[in-house]
DNA sequence: TCTGGGGTCCTAGGACCC
DNA sequence: TCTGGGGTCCTAGGACCC
């Protein structure tokens, strides 16, 4: 059974009562977001399985229908396990710029509500709505009334969970799907709680799970009976975080300030790769991609990653931190180049997939480098920013090509 | 069954400095 | 000459989420 599954399958729900007074705290989260873009252009399908995935051998599901879910089918599985177990499920590749353009439409309607809102992906969000209640009626009629809306509009549904803190509030959209939505009033929260299995609450994954039953911990209420100290000690500081929850307590406040983020891109092959020089082509043609999202946010990166994952699915990564922070492809490549090889050398393995993350983000404007007018970098970072312009009009791959073969300005 | 791509957070060890 | 302890930064890896 999968996690949604068994945090759906509880008791009746209508004796918690309905007072929203106390539960201020909105989960938003999409009904097979994905899936449900499609077929708004391809109404036929609809009460069919159907599957949002990569179709290629290394494939995975992204999303899928309910009518594709009865089978067992579910996101993150493998395509070609899907396909065995609904072999004529209908198999969309996946458009990520629709779906961006739908959550536009979407949050454009949350942000009329509130901007107390902090978003967590493309088709899910927090909403504080303690703010709004004397604008707009109770956290239900507020809730009511948006899922109303983002309907009409956009033509999808959305459920929402309604309660004390995001991690309740999250638990109980879960439980609303599809297309619901559930109040646990304040004083119903542990009760709430309580039943479900441990894995429901949103940090436990395989290996938690297994950490918590060697104890008899199986359900969220076994946690939250154990004590505080006995948690933090025993599962550090995660376990410490997990123990509040499973009180329907949030860990950290509702910050949706800019916090300093990571900036990565990554490919996995459709074979292994032994060619250290089509490695080397895949690692600038990622660290192009990363440079023109860390430019596109007016940003430089202090430090980068590597990432390299062995045909047996062993992943390493190698880390190195800059002289001096960048923005180019070509800075990025040759920063990650020697490890890369090194890591080449050292593994007799083909590579499964490579990866290029910059982190240590800055504003490019706070770094000093813009004062430089003069300095090399810069004419190269003018450069990049040029062809930025080609890949526009080229595509992306016109401007792998043109890295390839540019010269570093001071050469 | 054989595992995408984009992220976040935590831990632990070693280097280095005072 | 040998020895302390704390703080901070860096690196590698792992668990987890959508």
């Amino acid at each position: 059974m999968s996690r949604k599954q068994l945090a759906r399958s509880g008791g009746d729900l209508s004796r918690l009562g309905t007072d929203d007074s106390g539960a201020t705290m909105l989960h938003l989260d999409m009904d097979s977001f994905f899936v449900s873009v499609e077929l708004l252009s391809r109404p036929h399908l609809v009460g069919r399985p159907v599957i949002v995935g990569g179709r290629s051998g290394r494939g995975v599901v992204v999303s899928a229908s309910y009518e594709a879910r009865e089978f067992g089918v579910h996101a993150a599985m493998p395509m070609s396990r899907a396909m065995n177990l609904c072999p004529f499920a209908e198999v969309i590749p996946p458009s990520h710029g629709l779906y961006s353009s739908y959550s536009r439409q979407v949050f454009d309607l949350v942000a009329e509500v509130t901007p107390d809102v902090r978003q967590v992906s493309v088709d899910e969000a927090f909403i504080d709505v303690s703010g709004a209640v004397r604008r707009l009626g109770s956290p239900v009629e507020i809730t009511t009334q948006l899922r109303a809306q983002i309907q009409e509009r956009t033509g999808l549904s959305a459920s929402v969970g309604i309660a004390v803190s995001r991690v309740v509030a999250k638990l109980a959209s879960t439980r609303a799907k599809p297309n619901g939505q559930l109040l646990v009033p304040a004083a119903a929260t542990q009760e709430f709680l309580d039943p479900m299995p441990i894995e429901a609450l949103p940090g436990v994954g395989e290996k938690t799970q297994e950490g918590f039953s060697r104890y008899g911990i199986r359900l969220i209420g076994d946690l939250a009976a154990v004590d505080e100290d006995w948690a933090a000690r025993v599962f550090g500081a995660h376990g410490h975080q997990l123990w509040r929850a499973a009180h329907g307590q949030d860990s950290s406040g509702f910050d949706h300030q800019a916090k300093e983020h990571t900036i990565s891109a990554e490919n996995t092959f459709g074979e292994d790769i032994w060619d250290i020089a089509v490695l080397e082509h895949e690692l600038l043609r990622l660290a192009d991609k990363v440079a023109y999202r860390v430019r596109a946010e007016g940003k430089v990166a202090t430090s980068l990653g590597l990432k390299y994952r062995l045909g047996d699915f062993t992943t390493l990564s190698r880390s190195v931190t800059l002289s001096a922070p960048t923005d180019l492809a070509r800075e990025m490549y040759e920063g990650l180049r020697p490890a890369l090889r090194k890591l080449r050398e050292q593994r007799s393995q083909g590579v499964r997939l490579l990866g290029v993350r910059a982190a240590g983000l800055s504003d490019f404007a706070v770094t000093g480098r813009q004062a430089t007018l003069d300095e090399p970098e810069h004419s190269g970072r003018e450069a990049e920013v040029a062809l930025d312009e080609v890949r526009r009009r080229f595509g992306s791959e016109a401007i792998s090509q043109a890295s390839l073969l540019r010269k570093r300005p001071d050469a």
